[in-house]
DNA sequence: AGCACGCCGACT
DNA sequence: GTCGGCGTGCTC
């Protein structure tokens, strides 16, 4: 619904600020529309909103104050506002944060912006000299394009006062366009790679969909290298040929920069892109752009989710299975779901590509509520890596030392044949636990319950909960004995000297995400290892999220029970994910790879289900187990979050809550604690997590929203309710 | 979120 | 007597 209001006519506006109901205000001269961002005044202050319905007119009418301005921006539509309050309504989020998900923009409401920009002028300069003369030729050699004065002089290789100097003379003309410039156009019918019939099958499948003009997910399956990418791209290309919007989310901005060189080969040009390392100017003009209709394409985090998208024809969700879709803190909301509710709610077609898919869209695909293509084939004579479990009750290891004899003989016959090997240990830092050898202390974060993480290559200790760091104490904190604090367990900086102790002819690299400042220094790394700039690679979770090394052919999984022990709902589901990724990275080249499994328990189901590579056995097995259980995707939770500084009163509100449970028993749902949260104590402040456990048709929020409304929280106690919580223990 | 209002302890 | 602590409530 759109309504004009006239000047002085009710509007009812959603502001940002966390006031959890719409207010209304006279219309500005001028009038104002629904969905238009405005200033309006609040108090003294002056804040961002929309409006975002008719006034209500139920407050006093001398009282009510006129809109300040429309902003200069694209309003937001229809169907944007509907998702924000469904998004609302499912994650039980105040709208006004809501709303601010959706604002991540600065200069929101400034007029646009100009800048200079620098042509060819008419003039020939007076002197002619050989800097003057760079700068002509760059300017003629690229005529009909213009560049700022930073672009123009380096391309030159000049300085800029020489640009400068130009224009005093006529020979460069200075020109204002808008700062916010429109992204060159991306061209769906450029050549794409060739494809295999099983791509070609899947793209026109995808295609179809998207030429359907109407809301459907479809799962795209793949192994590693199977080539999900050239696939799903074809489906974007077809969303940019019915002119509509086509987003793209990636869980990792590592990952971007190479996928953004894919898309350019396959387009022409490069696309918006949105995730926390974008500039604030390259913000502002991404969020315009995307909602003038202007930007094509986007490639972003989960809150691109998020941006005003005219007509949103196309979302695909790669890696669709990763767990940091999963927004864990402020608005807690998981993009892949959200993903599904937007392009629904927008005729839009969603494809979810993984090559280990969480079991909640296998079950749906299962259901028939997802259709599902399944990318078989891997590119060239690269087979699928041999499997095999090393057991480790029965490998000689001395103490303190991780590689098994076996492992090692393999990681030997890879260096002796120039062949690369990579060792995955899901563990950052140097030890995981610094433990007193006198009183068996270990040491923890001041500031939360979590222990501290020797990292010996920042000589320091840190906590991977709060990032809190402390030197490496020679003292036990507890006891003072001096020197007897020791590292116990393997961290992957510790393996890299373990190996290189072990074959010290070989280079060894380390690929950790702490090691690196940023992102396109960790590209420059992996692509130096891809190319054979080390015969041993050491690596964390970075190294599954989908890198290619053509020269490696051995992976030695560390530690394949990591994650299989504790009562986490999903730890099987992710073990398998990662093994199974992990395990894709040998052999996607010619030569033959082979994983080796290091563990304690080569007959658990999961470890059985890797090595023998039957992925639908695994997730029969798993959901059987979730359906009996009554838990997700089988059945709902929901996880309560209290939170403050004393943690006896913290205990004391979920014990409330937990016995005043009639609205949620009213629906059929349990409650299960209080209980320490998964983090008891994150900076300072307690935590204490109820679950709540309901049948899958239940209306859990409605219910959910009453029962957290029995309490008035007080001081700075907080609540969270996290619906479809991830992490557990 | 901010900011004012208001109701109880230690100061000039 | 008053200054100031921050718990409670309001903002159209």
């Amino acid at each position: 619904m759109t309504d004009f209001f006239h000047e002085g006519e009710l509007a009812g506006v959603l502001t940002t600020q966390p006031i959890g109901r719409v207010l209304d205000y006279k219309a500005p001269e001028g009038g104002c529309m629904t969905g238009q961002f405005v200033e309006v005044p609040l108090g003294p202050r002056k804040v961002l909103g929309v409006v975002w319905e008719k006034g209500r007119g139920d407050f006093d009418s001398a009282r009510i104050r006129s809109v300040i301005r429309v902003l200069d921006a694209p309003a937001m539509g229809a169907e944007m506002r509907a998702f924000l309050e469904r998004a609302a309504a499912y994650t039980l989020t105040p709208m006004p944060a809501m709303l601010r998900l959706a604002t991540r923009a600065p200069g929101l409401g400034d007029p646009p912006a100009m800048r200079k920009v620098y042509r060819l002028g008419e003039t020939v300069p007076s002197r002619l000299t050989a800097s003057r003369e760079k700068v002509l030729a760059v300017l003629e050699d690229f005529v009909g394009l213009s560049f700022t004065l930073g672009e123009l002089a380096d391309q030159a290789g000049v300085g800029a006062s020489v640009v400068k100097g130009l224009v005093a003379q006529g020979a460069v003309r200075e020109e204002d366009t808008p700062r916010d410039m429109p992204y060159p156009r991306l061209d769906p019918d450029l050549a794409g790679k060739d494809l295999t019939a099983d791509q070609a099958a899947g793209a026109e499948a995808l295609r179809a969909g998207v030429r359907s003009g109407q809301y459907a997910t479809t799962l795209l399956r793949g192994v590693t290298g199977s080539g999900k990418t050239e696939v799903y791209l074809e489906a974007v290309a077809e969303c940019l040929r019915r002119g509509r919007q086509a987003l793209v989310l990636l869980p990792e901005i590592a990952l971007s920069s190479e996928f953004l060189s894919r898309v350019q080969a396959r387009f022409g040009a490069l696309p918006a892109e949105w995730h926390s390392g974008v500039t604030m100017t390259e913000r502002r003009r991404a969020w315009r752009m995307v909602g003038e209709g202007q930007a094509q394409m986007v490639v972003g985090a989960r809150s691109a989710l998020f941006l005003p998208y005219r007509d949103l024809g196309l979302i695909v969700v790669d890696e669709e299975h990763d767990s940091s879709y999963k927004q864990e803190e402020g608005v807690l909301y998981n993009a892949r779901d959200m993903a599904v509710l937007r392009a629904s709610m927008a005729g839009a077609q969603v494809v979810l590509a993984s090559a280990t898919p969480s079991l909640e869209s296998w079950a749906n695909a299962q259901a028939g509520k997802y259709a599902r293509i399944d990318l078989t084939s891997r590119f060239g004579p690269a087979v699928m890596p041999r499997m095999r479990a090393i057991d480790m009750r029965t490998e000689d290891l001395p103490r303190g030392t991780w590689i098994s004899p076996t492992l090692k003989a393999a990681v030997q016959a890879r260096l002796e044949k120039g062949e690369q090997s990579l060792l995955f240990l899901n563990r950052r830092g140097y030890a995981p636990v610094t433990i007193c050898r006198a009183c068996g202390a270990q040491i923890g974060c001041d500031n939360c319950d979590a222990r501290m993480v020797e990292h010996r290559f920042l000589k320091r200790l840190m906590c991977h909960q709060c990032g809190e760091t402390k030197p490496i104490p020679t003292k036990c904190p507890a006891c003072e004995a001096e020197d007897r604090l020791a590292p116990v367990g393997p961290g992957v900086e510790r393996m890299a000297e373990e190996t290189a102790a072990a074959f010290p002819e070989a280079r060894v690299a380390l690929l950790s995400s702490d090691l690196y400042g940023t992102a396109r220094q960790l590209k420059a790394q992996i692509e130096e290892i891809a190319a054979g700039g080390a015969d041993i690679i050491i690596g964390t979770q970075i190294v599954a999220k989908g890198h290619n090394f053509p020269l490696l052919t051995l992976v030695g999984v560390i530690d394949a029970d990591l994650g299989l022990q504790g009562s986490d709902l999903r730890a099987a589901e992710r073990t398998f994910q990662l093994m199974r990724q992990v395990a894709g990275r040998a052999g996607r080249a010619e030569q033959p790879g082979e994983a080796l499994l290091q563990t304690f328990q080569p007959e658990h189901p999961v470890i059985r289900a890797i090595l023998g590579g039957d992925e639908e056995a695994f997730w029969a097995a798993e959901a059987a187990e979730r359906q009996a259980a009554g838990v997700p995707p089988y059945g709902r939770l929901a996880g309560i979050v209290l939170s403050g500084t004393d943690v006896q009163d913290v205990f004391d509100l979920g014990t409330h809550l937990a016995r005043n449970d009639g609205p949620l028993r009213r629906i059929g749902a349990q409650v299960y604690g209080p209980a320490a949260a998964p983090i008891a104590r994150i900076r300072g402040r307690h935590r204490v997590r109820l679950l709540v456990k309901a049948d899958k048709g239940a209306p859990l929020q409605a219910a959910l929203a009453e029962w957290a409304g029995q309490v008035k929280l007080r001081g700075e106690t907080r609540m969270a309710i996290d619906i479809d919580p991830q992490t557990f223990f």
